[in-house]
DNA sequence: GGTAACTGGGTTTTT
DNA sequence: CCCAGTTACC
């Protein structure tokens, strides 16, 4: 008890208001660096007090180190289930209900979940019968990955496809009727091969909470609901939190609409503003005291974060003055990559840990330049975000022979792991597939037919793989399936990639993580809804001794800090982004992303513009909002921050005369010519 | 008929 | 770097 009376006396006065909250529903308006984590802590922890059983309090968050974050933070590590907080993402929590009762839903016990690069796969097998054929008159036709994304904000934001086409994909508007098709098609053969995807696996627990008869015995679960993020929240998400607390009580959402980053996948921060209409009685709480940034850095933020009505926001600085932003106008990407790295080193210089600074891009490809000058000085670094490990085309394989093992009747699976050998293209594993039957039971009893219909090389390197599926598929333990598995890929991987001793110890890494789950099956699902970002990500903490700068996106740095950040290509068509300027939401958006960026920092932040190289071609209206926000931002940056001007890498050549029309001069004079 | 190897154009952000 | 289209090989 004395324990969790510490955890309020912590708190500031409105932290304490919000963790003590009594009665109706509750938003926790928290801006960035306010101590949200740790009152959304102690609000679990007060409501425990109050004799609430802790299995009963539902906890959602949008990633899975939030979730393990707060739990870890919320309850004792050894606590028994009913002394243990029921929490985890969206789509864990919703994996969790539906595995639980999967009879209900119509699925069987060991349903797949599919990632969106699987169910693009899918889409892919459906595009060429739904008339979306590489180029039809003239036009390029959305490719698979396009697909799965419209299908997935269709889903996500409850639109009609229709009307997400005309305002976010434009381009495809003469295709709406053949991804209707390709879509039904896809549902279909979800349903038929018992697979769920992510968006599957909230409308589905949605679907049940909404349900006259299982609704009441899922909401009646839990007393208590509290949600993280909540401007991150989709159309989906957001009815699934109204259906379990329909009257409100015992509703806290916790959540900053100024950080609502995640448009693109069907997020929408007005939800979160929704909530007032949705629940007369709601309560509305601030934190607005920012104890991470000093107020050179806060100043900037304050006049880059858009307010909205009713919930304006302003933070104040708790941690005194620090340095003003420093603006550094660069001549090139060259010359902006080396005054990263001349500040970084004098920072390491003066005594900080390269840990200490981040630079934040907003595409993972705006460091390429700046990694090139990392690697020529020494400076080591960790990328964060852009490609995930589980999509390095090696684990895709790996993953898709564990699959083959765990569901047999996985023909996305099959078609991956046989395609694998060499001389199998799309037309052989097909045929593979048929003679497999793999949807009946035992298909690696029926190997014989397909073995004969091979061609030998193919028949003979297939076979092996096989094989030694089979063995794994008979093997004991998860550890011993998972090795099995591995040693079934040697040949083929060794066969197909140059780095195989590279790839391959990345697998063993991913086989002894999958060796410690129950299951194969449940390392799956966990590596699905939970990709590690990265090999060493799978192999736990890094060690202690190695000090490496780390390089994110803005989106993976949400919710992270650092002493110094430095925010690179501050420049059009880079930061803001003009993929992003097709719809005026997007500008907006663009605006929350830059204002997430600015807040990372506790102590200094350095902004660089180079000019800006290359041009998207954007129409007249764009550019005009687009010229809007830029001049905005230029303004905020004049008046918030120190501007220097970096000088070119090399002092600019005057020739007196032109210099190439000497060369060819001379040229000619060889020839007689001149 | 089917596969591999090559070429040229487009590239955001991720539970 | 991934995908679509082409060409050359079995």
């Amino acid at each position: 008890m004395t324990e969790q009376a510490g955890v309020l006396d912590v708190l500031n006065d409105d932290q304490r208001r919000a963790a003590t909250h009594q009665g109706g529903p509750l938003l926790i308006l928290a801006g960035a660096g306010t101590g949200k984590t740790g009152t959304l802590v102690a609000r679990a922890a007060w409501l425990r007090e109050q004799g609430m059983q802790p299995s009963r309090i539902l906890l959602l968050t949008f990633t899975r180190r939030a979730a393990d974050d707060m739990l870890a933070r919320a309850q004792p590590p050894d606590s028994s289930a009913a002394e243990r907080i029921f929490g985890g993402t969206f789509h864990a929590v919703a994996h969790r209900i539906i595995r639980a009762h999967a009879e209900a839903f119509a699925l069987p016990p060991e349903f797949t979940v599919i990632d969106p690069a699987d169910a693009a796969d899918v889409m892919d097998t459906l595009r060429d019968a739904n008339g979306l054929v590489g180029t039809t008159a003239g036009r390029r036709t959305p490719r698979a990955a396009t697909c799965a994304e419209i299908y997935s904000r269709c889903v996500s934001t409850s639109t009609q496809l229709a009307e997400v086409v005309a305002t976010g994909y434009p381009w495809c508007v003469p295709f709406v009727e053949q991804l209707a098709g390709v879509f039904t098609g896809f549902v279909g053969y979800k349903r038929r091969h018992g697979l769920v995807d992510f968006d599957d696996l909230l409308l589905l627990w949605r679907a049940a909470l909404a349900d006259a008869a299982a609704g009441p015995a899922l909401r009646g679960l839990f007393d208590a609901v509290l949600v993280d993020e909540y401007q991150d929240v989709n159309a989906v998400q957001a009815e699934i939190v109204r259906l379990l607390r329909p009257a409100g009580d015992g509703l806290t959402c916790v959540g900053d609409d100024a950080q609502a980053i995640y448009a693109f996948r069907g997020a929408d921060p007005s939800h979160l503003r929704a909530l007032a209409s949705s629940y007369a009685d709601l309560s509305v709480i601030r934190l607005s005291r920012n104890y991470r940034s000093r107020r050179g850095v806060l100043g900037l933020a304050n006049v880059i974060r858009p307010q909205f009505d009713g919930l304006e926001l302003s933070l104040s600085a708790e941690r005194g003055e620090g340095h003003r932003p420093q603006l550094v106008r660069c001549h090139d990407e060259a010359t902006q990559a080396r005054e990263i790295c001349v500040r970084i080193l004098a920072d390491h210089e003066a005594g900080l840990r390269f840990q200490d600074q981040a630079v934040l891009v907003r595409a993972a490809h705006h460091s390429d330049l700046l990694e090139i000058e990392l690697a020529a000085r020494g400076i080591p670094y960790v990328k964060y975000g852009g490609l995930r490990f589980t999509e390095a085309a090696h684990v895709k394989d790996f993953l898709a022979a564990a699959r083959v093992v765990a569901n047999p009747a996985d023909d996305l699976a099959w078609f991956r792991l046989l395609r694998l050998h060499e001389g199998v293209g799309p037309v052989l594993a097909r045929r593979v597939i048929e003679t497999l039957q793999i949807a009946e039971p035992q298909p690696f009893a029926r190997w014989p037919d397909a073995e004969a219909m091979l061609p030998h090389r193919q028949a003979a390197a297939v076979g092996v793989t096989v094989q030694q599926l089979m063995l794994a598929a008979e093997a004991g333990s998860t550890a011993e399936r998972a090795t099995t598995i591995l040693a079934a890929l040697h040949d083929p991987l060794a066969a197909r990639y140059a780095d195989v001793a590279v790839r391959f110890a990345d697998l063993e890494r991913l086989a002894d993580a999958a060796a410690a789950s129950p299951s194969l099956h449940d390392a799956l699902v966990q590596l699905a809804l939970d990709p590690p970002l990265s090999a060493s990500d799978l192999a736990g903490k890094p060690r202690l001794d190695d000090d490496y700068l780390i390089i994110s996106t803005m989106h993976s740095a949400k919710g992270l800090e650092w002493p110094v950040v430095h925010l690179p290509q501050l420049v059009d068509g880079a930061v803001p982004s003009d993929m992003a300027l097709t719809t005026p939401a997007g500008l907006e958006e663009e605006q929350r992303l830059f204002y997430v960026a600015v807040t990372r920092a506790r102590d200094r932040l350095y902004l660089y513009a180079p000019l800006r190289m290359h041009h998207h071609r954007l129409a007249a209206d764009d550019r005009h909002s687009y010229a809007q926000l830029t001049r905005f931002l230029d303004g905020a940056a004049q008046a918030h921050c120190e501007v220097t001007q970096a000088s070119p890498p090399r002092p600019v050549l005057r020739p007196a005369a032109p210099l190439a029309a000497s060369v060819d001069r001379d040229l000619a004079s060889l020839w007689g010519t001149g």
